[in-house]
DNA sequence: GGAGTTCATTGACCAGGATCAATGACCGGC
DNA sequence: GCCGGTCATTGATCCTGGTCAATGAACTCC
């Protein structure tokens, strides 16, 4: 799972998209090739077509609230965070999700959720029951959203060992490991990350503060394991040891 | 310390089980019950009957490890837990199961987990990839088994806000009242749990130490919301005032 | 390209929970 | 019922990461 990063993954990550002319039929025709089965009937292709609205979200923008209609989201294009508001003001970020990814966010907790726009974001919104109620006609569909939620699934348990039982530094290397198997560029034998998440949503996803992210970047980036460029490039020069930091740090025994 | 509040729980509570004389047909029964839609079709019914199998483990028991084949278990009856392992001998509890939950273990990320019985159990196992196979032509089976991995989803992403961002006294206040959600019995206007997990499993699932878990127990038990009686049993008193332990505490602004 | 604002970094200090250690309760086996 | 092991509780101390505060870097807007 770790190890050999990126190839298949990276759309060339383009720094600050042009606005968004994209029409929906484009859009709509990118979540058709991501989330699809081949075998899709045509009649099925029309009704999603049919339901499916377009959105869009500026950087920071929040594209469904708690009250909001169940909806289910495909990321065309950007970047967004799934955040969970504890009393205090405190917050939780609970996901991150790029381009090609389908959310879905069934709140059936004690907590409020919010997704966020991280970056310019572009969208395909269907409405969660009549989605499902589609795809409860069509095994192919149904299955493939069961695989997504699985995959959600196993990244929200991954998340938990991190904030039950890791130390601020294998939380942040760790961090940096996963976002580089996702979004990551190869270079120079290295990766090079280009974050669309400010330190505070980095925080907030590892269950740490802002000083703390900072201290721990700035620990790797003097043990020579990263190099950092203005707030969000990264270029992870040993990606070995950075996954060693990850899970191991405090091993030893 | 704990003597003089033991009159409050009577010796209500049975201490278990009888043993294991459940047959494989009347344990399938209990999972047609509690999982199977209505509409099903004979022949999946059917073909369902042949690639389940029965299965048990003791309290303490290995169900699941990592090298096993991937398996979608019922759990007929008793309770267990799943356990992620960290470096360093390190492990999170990522959820716990009751009488009539449904279990999924897709391991996709970088740890191992292992499924384990926390009472003795009674378990009905298919293999998944035929189980999922079959689920793929029945849309109602499929559906329900999306919904229970979206509750699984929900229930840990509530989690992850509990290690994320709660204070100790709050993750055992939430505990106790998700666990009387759960499993708990209305009693005398509060909640009566008799909780199959040692303080080690509720130390790993919460992110902390025993010691710490002893700590806020005897808090909540000094400051009255609870009453404990030998190791498992907690009579929860003022529900209430639990809930808002488990989730304002830090709210003060 | 300079001013202003937001965001990140660094430092000093503090506290919640971990760790280490000892005692005590519970339960299972005879 | 007593004995032994396991598990839970309690106390003393330590340390990681939080908090508060100040400086500095980066991006935005004209």
């Amino acid at each position: 799972m770790t190890g050999k990063f990126c190839a298949c993954i990276a759309q060339s990550m383009q720094y600050h998209r042009a606005p968004a002319t994209t029409t929906f039929p484009e859009l709509f025709e990118l979540f058709v090739q991501a989330v699809l089965p081949q075998s899709l009937a045509d009649a099925a292709y029309l009704q999603l077509q049919a339901m499916g609205r377009y959105a869009s979200a500026v950087a920071g923008g929040v594209i469904l609230e708690d009250g909001d209609q169940h909806q289910v989201v495909f990321v065309a294009q950007g970047a967004t965070k799934l955040v969970a508001h504890a009393s205090g003001g405190r917050e939780q970020v609970v996901a991150f999700h790029f381009e090609g990814d389908l959310i879905s966010v069934s709140s059936r907790g004690a907590h409020s959720y919010t997704l966020c726009a991280l970056q310019d974001c572009e969208l395909v919104a269907f409405p969660a029951e009549d989605f499902l109620g589609l795809a409860r006609s069509e095994p192919g569909l149904l299955n493939e959203v069961l695989d997504r939620v699985l995959t959600s699934l196993s990244r929200s348990r991954e998340k938990l060992i991190t904030l039950g039982r890791k130390t601020a530094q294998e939380r942040v290397a760790g961090f940096l490991v996963t976002m580089a198997e996702r979004i990551g560029t190869p270079r120079e034998g290295g990766c090079l990350l280009h974050l669309p998440m400010s330190r505070r949503d980095m925080a907030d996803s590892l269950g740490l503060t802002i000083e703390t992210i900072s201290r721990q970047l700035t620990e790797l980036r003097e043990a020579g394991l990263i190099a950092t460029s203005g707030r969000s490039d990264v270029h992870i020069c040993d990606i070995a040891a950075l996954e060693a930091r990850a899970g191991q740090l405090a091993a030893a025994a």
